[in-house]
DNA sequence: ACGGTCTATTAACACGAGTTAGAAACACGT
DNA sequence: ACGTGTTTCTAACTCGTGTTAATAGACCGT
């Protein structure tokens, strides 16, 4: 009966049982040619009869390398798990992974700061995902020496990062419904955080905010002309903010939703409320995920490439990885898709 | 200009520079009450100068422990990824990473082998995923003393697992479609993959075989009378696998198949051959997956609870880890979901 | 038998932390 | 002045690996 609580065996053990060195035993596995074909097939059995394996955090301090990318998410876990968006965004980042044989490491706030996060992850480089206002964290990712990439942020100069083109996104989606003859719209946006009373709108929701404030500025409204709800981004909230907006005096012909999810509480609701939609309201959504396609009637949204934006982000990992000393910013379109939510004002 | 690729300072560099040794810098971080309180000032005000701390690989080395849980997973990132099945099993798991303040490594297989990818994971524990056929994989997390759980296996004794009761949950849907008077049944699997031919069924692909084969038996049929396709788990399978099924002499008149995602394609085509649901055909899914909700008509499936799954591995991991020697072997249960896509043959 | 070359093996170090035992410095009471 | 006790710091070890420099040994030709 083996013990089951049996110490772990090092190479030392592999060492004493075989009658060498550990050295020889280093070499036995890594470093065939530096040692005698006898000694190595015997090292070999030995070490296959005391069930040897190298103890992957000593050889990740030696090497200095971990062979595994870390993601410094802006939330605890099951809320990243529960949202679709991140989903995908893995899709893209785990098909570098998958090429370059590396380990994901989520990493999500440590008491709720990301910054804490960072001492604790053993990454050879890391995916900064949606850091709005930076509290330090690229300053101790520059200074302790770690590669990394922003994504969905405010990228500062002499940094590698990947984004999307929101604000072009946001003001084609407003166009599409100003065409449309829509002049009554009315926003419902994800909640920015405690952190818009001193910083103001940043990262992706500020470029959305923009760019729907531009396409208003070309028919002549004002952002301050438009009822604007800000909501958690679940369906629940999109539910109720959209039953608020018609309560109104003056109703909105037009929904503009900043995510998927708060469209389809919308779409709920009107549903609740007997609102025909297209026919009574418009309502738009943004990111284009698989809800979109699904729902009833069909949402008219602004599709990001989020596998691509993993996809791009992972490369730009890699190669600061690998040293390459280029700061590429890339920025990627949207794209707007029009289905069967909005329609013509009457 | 601080050059871009100064060498991480450790604390050799903060000692030197502050007139200590390490040990003192190692007190001034961990241990306040073993120095003087001045000097531990002058300390860390050197270490936050020279934009000190500690480098995690150390520190698991030395400590024993890395405060991350692997998910040893059966397929690569992008396709795990893609399965909307793991982000619910990793929303469960994510809340017990984030109660007890861990990360979460995920580790596919290394060159098409899981037992590959084990030695190069640092992590305090596995929760293995779909270990349908061991291949040592068990032996080997056991001899290198990591802790682990199975999940979705044949789960051997003597070791922690967590499963669903698969069995119960097919006899119970196929149940429900020969009280509905359907007799022409067909089924569609998702592939056991290339172990079959070695080992035949396997873990949960198994264990619904043995619930469907129950409730035939239980009318009189058996397996062998009933057309059967396997094929990889996607939509478009699903769809064509479908479509061929209606092709045959005599049609089935219901379709059980043995995941959502098949469920949804099977839908697909049966709207694009002008076949109504369930008028002329009844389908049945696997798993309730969003989708299940979405499509129309809304699918029968069987709900199986995935976070709470997920969750239960978390927690046998946990307890695990924390040497408690139990090997407490879990089966949650499953509720046949009854929708619009099946009634009563006519 | 001897110097030389070549090869198999090992001792010693590096990676960067945490921790134990003990030395040095100082205060105190007698 | 001496022993005792306390505080403050450090030398030296640990964790488990990979790698470099040096040693021991075998083999060869003359």
């Amino acid at each position: 009966m083996s013990g089951p609580t049996e110490s772990r065996v090092t190479s030392k053990d592999v060492a004493a049982a075989a009658g060498v060195s550990r050295s020889a035993v280093s070499f036995a596995f890594n470093d065939p040619a530096k040692i005698a074909d006898s000694t190595r097939q015997r090292i070999l059995a030995v070490a296959k009869e005391l069930g040897y394996t190298p103890n992957p955090v000593a050889r990740m301090l030696q090497q200095g390398r971990t062979r595994s990318l870390g993601v410094l998410l802006p939330q605890d876990l099951p809320q990243i798990m529960e949202n679709p968006y991140y989903s995908q965004f893995f899709v893209g980042l785990g098909q570098v992974c998958h090429r370059e044989g590396l380990t994901l490491l989520l990493t999500p706030p440590l008491r709720n700061s990301m910054l804490k996060a960072i001492p604790y992850a053993a990454v050879d480089g890391f995916v900064v995902c949606g850091l709005e206002v930076d509290r330090g964290e690229v300053a101790e990712l520059r200074r302790r020496g770690i590669p990394f990439v922003l994504v969905d942020s405010d990228p500062p100069e002499g940094v590698p990062s990947v984004d999307v083109d929101d604000q072009a996104g946001a003001r084609e989606v407003v166009q599409h419904l100003l065409d449309l003859g829509h002049r009554r719209i009315a926003v419902i946006s994800f909640d920015p955080g405690p952190d818009k009373e001193a910083y103001g709108y940043r990262g992706p929701l500020a470029r959305r905010m923009a760019g729907i404030r531009e396409a208003l500025a070309g028919a002549g409204l004002a952002m301050d002309d438009l009822p604007l709800i800000e909501v958690p981004c679940t369906r629940e909230d999109g539910y109720h903010a959209a039953k608020n907006l018609m309560l109104l005096d003056e109703p909105p012909t037009a929904l503009v939703t900043l995510s998927d999810i708060l469209a389809v509480g919308a779409i709920d609701a009107m549903h609740d409320l007997g609102i025909d939609i297209p026919g009574q309201i418009s309502i738009t959504g943004f990111d284009d995920q698989p809800e979109a396609a699904w729902v009833r009637p069909r949402l008219t949204t602004v599709r990001q490439p989020i596998i691509a934006k993993g996809r791009v982000a992972g490369d730009f990992l890699i190669s600061a990885i690998r040293g390459e000393t280029q700061h590429p910013h890339q920025v990627l379109h949207t794209v707007l898709i029009i289905r069967e939510s909005t329609g013509p004002i009457r």
